[in-house]
DNA sequence: CGACGAATTGAACCTATTCAAAGGGTGTGG
DNA sequence: CCACACCCTTTGAATAGGTTCAATTCGTCG
């Protein structure tokens, strides 16, 4: 009905989803808790990571496995994911280039907490937990660092916890895509495009609503011009205006 | 209709909530980052707290005030909290003794992300940001601690959300009179008493539903046999049978 | 171009909320 | 020690919002 024929998103398709020495310490260096380090001590960092490519949908770690490794993203999209018993999807995090998963516990006996899958093609730098523990005494900087990271995350739950106990669907999904325009977006013609592919399905499991659902108020987001959106591609075309739906995002 | 006349519950009465010496010392090495400290060390930790009571209801900290300090529990109940915009509660957590709230991180310009009220008269052992971060220099240790403790926090904040994206409203109260019957309980003759003053306005803000539905639900849990409970208390009788209602706990 | 997967839309159903009113337990003050 | 007032709790009935099931349309990729 509207003009929005071509997928405008761009995605990246790497025969080979592996990074070479230089992409990998930019990445550590851009890593939060490694940002600091002087050229050295991130070499030393580096000699640590392994080096692993994932395929779109490959799991790179399942919720209750034995939590050996940490994660870094050093490039493509990872989702952070549940199944429910009825096999319904809850989507926790969506995380990029930079960010990590997986364990930064010390204590053994762990298990990942959460299931994360390639979303697209995948670079990702893995690590021991023992090799971890190494930095960390040997950078105490970096422990703070990563305890400030897991602070962020804490709040970031808690405010999803909160949106889900007092928010209907259309204010929760607008707050989402929000945070995922913030995240993710590039401006473009079509507005503010969110670079990551969305179905319908992903931003309901976000939303911890159905398909249906999701796709009714996308739908009546995009009539009242607030967004574009297609075949697993969503822009922000009035940010103004789903910030008036979303209401309630920062309150005491 | 039932026999349940008086309270069961036993609420402590301190005039003074204030703690000895003694108490301060024993508390703080009951702590989980604490735990594994020497007298000394532990002497020397508790040199850098102070200590302030609070009676029932007293608010201790807010969300987005400045976050200055990081509060242990000495004694007593403190549930961390929302509120919306609407003025409805959430609880995000209900905290006793040996438990810590407040800002972990280590960098300025950083608010509390929840607020905390008293739920008992209690005292509360407090330390500024630049004392606690002393002691995680002096004491690498405890940063490793306090990081996997935050990791556990993190891991029960998704697990709400994948309950409150997916069980419907008796679920998710089942689930949490069962954590709740697991940190609270006593073994009494009506069951397994949780010791908390619970009024069904608190359990609905955990559950996320309204004070009608929780008072429905747990209406329904008494006539199954399940549970005695009176005006703000509850007893877990039948955790089985609690159990297969809330089903889906721990999952992939 | 054709086929498959994604998105949309409709209608019936159901759960949970809302609004309202009545019934208890607790603690306080007479 | 009793009685009353207050607040918590329960229950009912009407409503709204979301889910479910089903059918159709639309995009994208081979």
């Amino acid at each position: 009905m509207v003009a929005r024929k071509r997928s405008p998103l761009k995605i990246k398709v790497t025969e080979e989803h592996q990074c070479s020495v230089d992409l990998r310490l930019r990445i550590l260096s851009q890593v939060p808790f490694f940002q600091h380090l002087s050229p050295a001590e991130l070499a030393f960092v580096n000699r640590l990571f392994h080096e692993k490519g994932f395929s779109v949908d490959d799991l790179i770690c399942s919720a209750g496995d034995p939590a050996e490794q940490l994660f870094v993203i050093a490039d493509g999209r990872v989702k952070l994911l549940h199944y429910s018993l009825t096999g319904k999807e809850i989507v926790l995090d969506l995380l990029t280039a930079g960010e990590f998963f997986g364990s930064p516990a010390t204590s053994r006996a762990e298990v990942y907490q959460d299931t994360a899958q390639a979303q697209t093609q995948a670079c990702i730098l893995t690590i021991g937990r023992d090799d971890f523990r190494q930095i960390l005494d040997r950078y105490p900087s970096v422990v703070l660092k990563v305890l400030d990271i897991m602070s962020a995350r804490l709040k970031a739950a808690h405010e999803r916890v909160h949106q889900l106990s007092v928010l209907p669907v259309d204010q929760r999904l607008a707050g989402i895509l929000l945070r995922l325009g913030d995240k993710f977006g590039e401006p473009r013609e079509v507005g503010l495009l969110i670079q990551v592919r969305l179905s319908r399905d992903d931003l309901a499991a976000m939303a911890g609503t159905t398909t249906e659902s999701a796709s009714r108020a996308m739908s009546q987001f995009q009539k009242d011009g607030l967004i574009r959106s297609g075949r697993e591609w969503v822009a922000i075309s009035d940010r103004a205006g789903l910030e008036g739906i979303a209401g309630e995002e920062f309150e005491t």
